[in-house]
RNA sequence: CGGGACGUAGCGCAGCCUGGUAGCGCAUCCGCUUUGGGAGCGGAGGGUCGCAGGUUCAAAUCCUGCCGUCCCGACCA
């Protein structure tokens, strides 16, 4: 500290890396987007000179690029560091036993090998296997609890379709952190924590995002969130309330249904004929009923052979949600459908069914529905759960944008998303396979406790693009940026313009500021201008004959693209406090 | 896995249908001019036309197979 007058200034966020002179440096800009770039984070990644791609799904940081990366992890590990998470490197390549052990070898998105000797070997999609093995090892007692560890490491997932340049790719650096803990109280208390610093991580970021419920699969688990970016290039939807008291991913979102008029329920079911209707929109035309008064009936195909789902007309079945009831499947076949109803699908119903396993969605149990009659050109209308047929019933449908949220009814947004990270409590999962116990204080042996969290560096990456881009380029959120400051340098290299820079350059390094010094030779202004807003970094400065030697200093505020001038005199002072007001 | 498209110079594309010397823009290199919003003029280099086979006197072009990449859907610990 001292008297250096450059410490006064230092600037108190992420860690800023170094400064840079570009001439001579690696920064391959394109004036074109490769044409198969389809994503508005994916073309301009690879304009701005930050990723370049080698193969499907498999992609390369470039110079640039990794800086913005290592920003993001820098903020991952400050926060991990926070609440107490230890930091550790797994292996990339692990013994197949121990996928084995707990199931999970074997999967279609595995990467899997073999070593010289033969032995069969996988390349790690997670790292939850790896934790336990480990903790097996090493903790014994719950004086050795609770432990949180966490890792940046490359995972191999062998994806079917990678997309979307990095947002769905093969190969990928994770954060991924494993709470160790006695019990589920905690596990809340791990939980918890992880979930304060994913916040603190992701507004750090600069980024707009949610905390949703989310789909703990099939095997059980004990409750879990993700973390998703609100964009149009994102693969996952949610359902949210606008003033927030609900949000869930659509795999497990639930609304409350809008209730179309039924009228007065008929005494008995009857029989119409529907000649060549086979869809309900055909239905809703022929009957003049809304579709929610028709009940859609999917045949679907498990392990242990056909299911009959029904929703309202307006519904679609839930492929996750029928999931957790019936496990793998796959939709049914038109000749299984003709052998098991004696009618194409178009006219199916849950009546005079037998041999079918029948799942009913909650909306079904009110009102009177018109549904297939099994005979083709035939419907029945009139038709009422419980009296007329039974089945299961579940939450097995889709929630439709505007439908109620379930506690206050407010009208659901459905948003398309990218998920950023999850947090997810495993409970004993992983532990009772791979054998982690420990010694409680009264002298049992009881499986360890765990959670998983996730955080995808690049992905953050993406969605702050996506989210934060305009027609010149990306507009990165400052902690984000590859550097803080692009100056553009308009003038040669013996230049009072030059040396003025350079000062500059200089003054605004020892004050803790990333700078990009464009002094590329030859290098015409105008393309300087335009690569710096492609770049996209926060503050752009110009020095050129304007500037010497009375000023003013001219400056860009990338966001708004807005002009400001600053004067020579306490120029480095004026650009902290305007850098400070951004976000 | 189902459907669709594409593969010609570093990037973006034309040429293919109707077989006959491989082109354009940008980028790159050299020279001159230029130097505050992707410069101008002149010159130059760079391509086994994804791979293999077939048809043909002759294949970027037609046929077959394969590979690669992207898009839609399915799938997604």
């Amino acid at each position: 500290m001292g008297n250096d007058p450059a410490v006064h200034w230092r600037l108190p966020s992420a860690p800023r890396g170094s400064s840079v002179r570009l001439s001579g440096r690696f920064w391959p800009t394109l004036r074109d987007a490769p044409a198969d770039a389809e994503a508005i984070s994916h073309k301009l990644m690879v304009r701005a000179g930050l990723v370049r791609q080698l193969a499907s799904g498999l992609y390369s940081f470039l110079p640039f690029g990794l800086r913005s990366l290592q920003r993001v992890t820098a903020i991952i590990r400050e926060e991990m560091d926070h609440i107490g998470a230890q930091e550790v490197q797994l292996p990339v390549m692990h013994p197949a036993e121990i996928w084995e052990a707990t199931g999970r070898y074997g999967l279609d998105e595995q990467f899997a090998l073999k070593d010289r000797g033969g032995r069969e070997m996988v390349l790690g999609m997670t790292h939850e296997e790896i934790i336990t093995w480990h903790a097996a090892r090493e903790i014994r007692s719950y004086r050795d609890l609770p432990q949180s560890w966490y890792q940046f490491q490359t995972k191999l997932r062998d994806e079917p379709r990678p997309k979307s340049g990095i947002l769905r790719v093969r190969e990928f650096t994770m954060k991924d952190s494993y709470s160790l803990d006695v019990d589920e109280a905690g596990l809340d208390k791990s939980y918890d924590a992880h979930a304060a610093a994913y916040a603190r991580i992701f507004d750090r970021c600069g980024l707009v995002w949610y905390m949703v419920e989310s789909d703990v699969g099939m095997m059980g688990g004990m409750g879990a969130h993700e973390y998703m970016a609100p964009s149009t290039a994102g693969e996952d939807t949610i359902a949210r309330a606008p003033s927030g008291s609900y949000s869930a991913n659509v795999e497990l979102a639930v609304s409350i249904a809008r209730e179309p008029d039924f009228g007065a329920t008929p005494a008995a079911y009857e029989a119409f004929a529907t000649p060549g209707i086979g869809s309900i929109d055909d239905l809703s035309a022929f009957t003049g009923l809304a579709a929610a008064r028709l009940a859609k009936s999917v045949v679907l195909v498990g392990d242990d052979g056909p299911v009959l789902a029904i929703v309202r007309g307006e519904h679609d079945v839930h492929e996750k949600k029928i999931a957790h009831l019936i496990g793998r499947h796959r939709p049914a076949q038109p000749d299984e459908i003709q052998e098991w109803f004696g009618a194409a699908p178009g006219s199916l119903g849950p009546i005079g069914v037998s041999r079918v396993r029948i799942i009913v969605d909650q909306t079904i149990i009110t009102g009177h529905y018109v549904t297939g009659a099994n005979r083709d050109g035939e419907h029945l209308r009139g038709v009422v759960f419980g009296r007329d047929f039974t089945g299961e019933v579940a939450d097995i449908r889709t929630v439709l944008e505007g439908e109620g949220a379930p506690e206050t009814g407010e009208p659901l947004i459905l948003e398309p998303v990218i998920e950023i990270g999850n947090i997810f409590k495993l409970g004993t999962k992983y532990s009772i396979p791979l054998d982690a116990k420990y010694l409680s204080a009264d002298g049992h042996e009881q499986p360890i406790v765990m959670g998983s969290y996730g955080i995808g560096p690049a992905r953050v990456l993406a969605a702050a693009i996506e989210q934060s881009n305009d027609e010149a380029g990306i507009v990165w959120p400052k902690a984000l940026a590859p550097f803080d400051v692009h100056m553009v340098l308009v003038g040669d290299a013996e230049s009072p313009q030059a040396q003025f820079a350079d000062t500059l350059f200089n003054e605004l390094s020892d004050m803790g500021f990333a700078v990009l010094l464009d002094d590329r030779p030859g290098t015409k202004p105008g393309e300087k201008f335009v690569e710096a807003e492609l770049l996209g970094c926060p503050i752009r400065v110009t020095i050129g004959k304007r500037t010497l030697p009375d000023g003013p200093l001219e400056v860009q505020v990338r966001r708004d693209r807005q002009a400001h001038d600053i004067p020579l005199e306490g120029a480095a002072q004026a650009l902290h406090a305007l850098w400070q007001g951004l976000r």
